[in-house]
Order: C-alpha cells, then sequence, then structure tokens
DNA sequence: TGACATACCAGACAAATGTCTGCTATCGTC
DNA sequence: GACGATAGCAGACATTTGTCTGGTATGTCA
C-alpha cells in the first residue's frame, strides 16, 4: 500500500466529486473508493470527511448520496416561454420553448426566459433570436430594460420614467418610443441576462 | 383512502422530481412519499415507475437516487477562465474567474468561457464585459467567431479565410482587420454563446 | 527515540433506500 | 355483474450506502 503525499490525492478526490456533481449525479462513498482505486471505503471517507473539515464541501450526514458543494447549489433552469399570455402571469408550462441553465446566485428569484422577436433593441447588444433572461418584478427603475406587455403583446425596451409617465425607449432609430397609459402598460419583469446562441447546435433544447 | 383521477398526481409527482434534478438533489422514492403525503412507499414508486415506463423519466436500476431525466443531464458549469495564457491549452484553473453554466445538448465537448475586453466586436452584439462561451476546436470555418491567440493575447474576432491566408476582422470600423502568419496565430476555439449580465447581481459567481 | 499526524486498509454494523408480494377501493366498459 | 385498469395501502425483504472501530506504514518534529 504505497502512500501518496499529503493532499495530493485529496485535490482529485475533490475535482471528481464537483465533476459528478456537476454533471447532477451526486456520488456515493463507494463511487470515490472506486474510481480511485482504494481498497477501503475508509480511504475514500476519510478524505471526503477532511475536505468536509475544510469547508470544501458540505454533506447531508447519514443520507445517501450527500456530499455537496458548499454555498453552490447546482444551476438551475429556468424556462422559456414561447408566449407571454396577458392577464396569467403564471408560468405557463404548455407553451414552453425549453430551458436554459443560469447562474445559481439568483435561484430564489422568480426567473424566466424570453426569445426576442423585433430588432428594436439591437442598440443594446439585443438581437432577433437572442433569448433574454427575466426576473418577475412589477416594476423598475428608470434606465433599467424591461419586459413590458403593451397591448397583450409582450417587449423588451428601455424603460425611462419622466414626468411619472412611463416612456418604452428602442434602441434602434428605426423604431419609436411607446407612451402606453399605466393601465395600457403592465411591466412584467426585469432583463437581467442576455444570451445569444451562435452556433446552431447549442440552441436550448426542446423536451 | 381517497383516489385521484388518473395521471393528475402523476404530473405532479412529475414535476416534483423535475425539480429536484434541476437542483442537482436526486430525490428519493421516499422522498417522493413524503413530499406527497403517500402512506405507502409502493404507492410513491408506482408512480416512479410509470414515469419510467411512459419515457418520461429514466432510471439507474437498484441505485440510491436513481431517477433522472431521460436525455438531459443537469446542465454543466464551464469554467471561465480570467486569462488564457499561450501554449499551455490546458484549463488553468488557478486564474478561475468563476463557472457559468450551459446548456445540456454539448456538454461532451471541451468548452471555457472567456470575458471579452476591447469594444471591436460590438457590431456582432459582444460587448466589453460580456462572456463568449467557446467550444474549444483548432480550426473553424470561414465567417464564424473564434477566439485566437496573436501574441500571445487572446482576441475574439470573427475568422475570414481568404486566398488561404487568415483574417481577423473586427465587427466595428474603429478597429482594423488583423492578417497574422499561420505561425503568429492559433485558434482558441469557436464562440458559440455570447451572454451580458445586465444586473450586477447577475454576474458569475466567484469561488 | 517517542509522540503525533497522515494515508491507507480490513471488516463489521446500521441506517437509508430500492424492491417485492399481496391487499382494498374506485372507475369505466362489455 | 364480471372484468380489467388505476390509485393507493401495508409490511416484509434485500441491496446500497453511510458509519464505526481498530489496525499498519510512513513521515515530521521535538
Amino acid at each position: 500500500m504505497p502512500k501518496t503525499p499529503p493532499g495530493q490525492t485529496r485535490e482529485r478526490v475533490y475535482h471528481y466529486v464537483r465533476e459528478r456533481l456537476f454533471e447532477g449525479r451526486p456520488p456515493t462513498i463507494r463511487d470515490v473508493q472506486r474510481a480511485f482505486s482504494f481498497r477501503a471505503v475508509e480511504t475514500a471517507r476519510g478524505h471526503l470527511e477532511t475536505l468536509v473539515r475544510e469547508g470544501r464541501l458540505a454533506k447531508r450526514t447519514g443520507e445517501a448520496r450527500g456530499f455537496t458543494l458548499p454555498e453552490l447549489p447546482a444551476p438551475k433552469l429556468v424556462p422559456i416561454l414561447g408566449r407571454v399570455q396577458a392577464g396569467a402571469l403564471s408560468t405557463a408550462v404548455q407553451d414552453l420553448e425549453g430551458y436554459v441553465p443560469v447562474e445559481s446566485t439568483h435561484i430564489s428569484h422568480d426567473l424566466f426566459a424570453l426569445r426576442v422577436n423585433g430588432k428594436s433593441m439591437t442598440g443594446a447588444g439585443i438581437y432577433p433570436g437572442d433569448i433574454v433572461v427575466v426576473r418577475r418584478q412589477p416594476t423598475a427603475t428608470s434606465g433599467e430594460i424591461v419586459v413590458a406587455l403593451v397591448e397583450d403583446e409582450a417587449t423588451v425596451k428601455r424603460l425611462r420614467i419622466r414626468n411619472r409617465r412611463i416612456e418604452l425607449h428602442p434602441e434602434n432609430p428605426d423604431f419609436e418610443v411607446i407612451t402606453p397609459s399605466r393601465f395600457q402598460c403592465l411591466i412584467l419583469g426585469k432583463v437581467i441576462e442576455v444570451r445569444r446562441f451562435l452556433d446552431k447546435a447549442s440552441a436550448p433544447l426542446r423536451y
């Protein structure tokens, strides 16, 4: 039974566990044992417990496959809504185009995604076909890019509040500013992220 | 023991399992039992097995927490490399800025992410501070947006091959076309996705 | 040298978890 | 009504998996 320099194997164990967690397939202690050809379960467990003690991993005691990354939950998928219907703001799972993974920082928020249609925001780097990730919220501050529902149609625009009036500004000279009344316009949320898929193969999966 | 209309409870079980999988925390059968207050494990298992038979879930028999989504592994995180060093193309985990989750479609590929520095690609909707997701590959076809290493510096440009010469085109009139020799230039990969974080809070987590 | 820590092994035990067999009740259909 | 399909229950059992106790070997440091 050869002995490895201190910490060296543990580093590899750590990366192995991470990989597995990123795949969404938490390993058992015996998985780790097998992956590193340890002849005893305790060897694997020793490394894992040490990693927990060092704060590099977290665990749910007694639970099968209970090792996780501390503070870092797995990325969450948010639904890409094909259309946003007026009135019902609840996630319509029916006309679902797919899912996009988002940063785990804001898994607590109510997020959804939307595919951009027109060219009215190209000046802000938002092009047709892009997907915007939206945090659902009823209001926003002036200057932010929002998704608003105007006459039953969802549009992405930059919000400006001038003289207590709502203005929806495009970022493309070919389009005009919309100045809806408070009753015509409903702010669905604020755009927090834009993503463009340059490669067809990387487009979100439909399922 | 009340009985629910056919399929109704199962639908909810399905969504519960999905949620858990998206969180990276595969449920046990007894987790499902508890979540729906079934008085027997078999009830939960019945639904789960049916979902597998219907092809809506997949499972690894006998394994603890073995239920997964078919075809759809959990999203993967790819590293955002702070800098790309010449020569060594291996992922330098050291100067790591964080991780971004990517679509599960291409988990098999060798991906990394890079933060964009200059304004040379604004015409293509790629702005400073954006993060590009790159598929590592030594070559690319003309017209694709690539990450190239020119004189030890990584740049994002549109690749054009004219008269068997490599040209790196910016998408901003303020910048000039680079025409490196084959020896000065190394194609690191092809940009498959662009993402911009409009909200500071949504920026990738450093850890 | 001896005390101590680390890496690893061996085997047993216990808790968590998947699987099976058999049962009741409700609904729709022939 | 008989039949089959579905939803659900009850309890036992088997496997997987986490936990524990005790051991050997090697290195560091006083």
